[in-house]
DNA sequence: GAACGTTCTCTAGACGATCTAGAGGAAGGG
DNA sequence: CCCTTCCTCTAGATCGTCTAGAGAACGTTC
């Protein structure tokens, strides 16, 4: 049950990182869970993909990282967005609604807006 | 304007390319050219990618190839699903609505299920 | 205090789809 | 005859993901 990132939809872990790290500050470990847990376990994040994310973003300055204990004592590196990380998740949701919406299209899906918040 | 299938959504050209073969069969260039069309000129797929994704479906035993003329008078080969090939775009189409919809989630994006047809 | 499960970070190398950047051929119009 | 449009196809590079690990530190159990 569940499939890596990357069977369709590669590229997206990006996106993915960043909108979690939008809501909170949080480790490696912590931002897998967290995706896996909103998307009801339909998407799992590999560690081998993951911390490679992790420091492309972090090469291109979207994330900054501190090192932290976590919430059961362990050396943990919790990332944050950087305000171009913030101008990046605004075009890369943009970008997404667009293409998700195109496929949907190609599919006969359906020409209307799809019903997400403003 | 427009974008190539591999920023985000690698993996999905497959599906694609099975969903407009669907409908009516077609050569290589039709079905860049429908893409296109379907998606508002959203999606946008180089012949690089094309070719080798007819050939990988093609080995796969998913679509099937004939040689004919365009309307344009011009030697093109068409392709067509098999159905193998029918199942397997069935299935695609169920992988691309559930992880589409995950990254909503993920997102932030409603929890509800999107207005698309059964 | 040894053993063990859990939490957490990280990497090398392989894999595979897409992109770049072309070549080439054949039909039709000017 | 030249030029545009239609149409097929490929080699090589790029780049994100996956496989398959290693390793460390904390807390608990025996």
């Amino acid at each position: 049950m569940g499939e890596g990132v990357g069977g369709l939809l590669q590229g997206t872990l990006d996106l993915l990182v960043l909108r979690v790290l939008s809501i909170e500050p949080m480790h490696g470990w912590g931002i897998g869970e967290r995706i896996a847990q909103r998307s009801h376990e339909v998407l799992q994040v590999n560690q081998g993909s993951l911390y490679p994310a992790l420091q492309r973003l972090r090469r291109q300055g979207w994330i900054r990282a501190e090192w932290r204990r976590s919430e059961h004592n362990r050396r943990a590196r919790y990332y944050s967005l950087t305000p171009a990380g913030e101008r990046r998740l605004e075009a890369e949701m943009g970008a997404w609604r667009r293409s998700s919406r195109a496929v949907d299209q190609v599919l006969g899906w359906g020409e209307g807006p799809r019903e997400v918040g403003a």
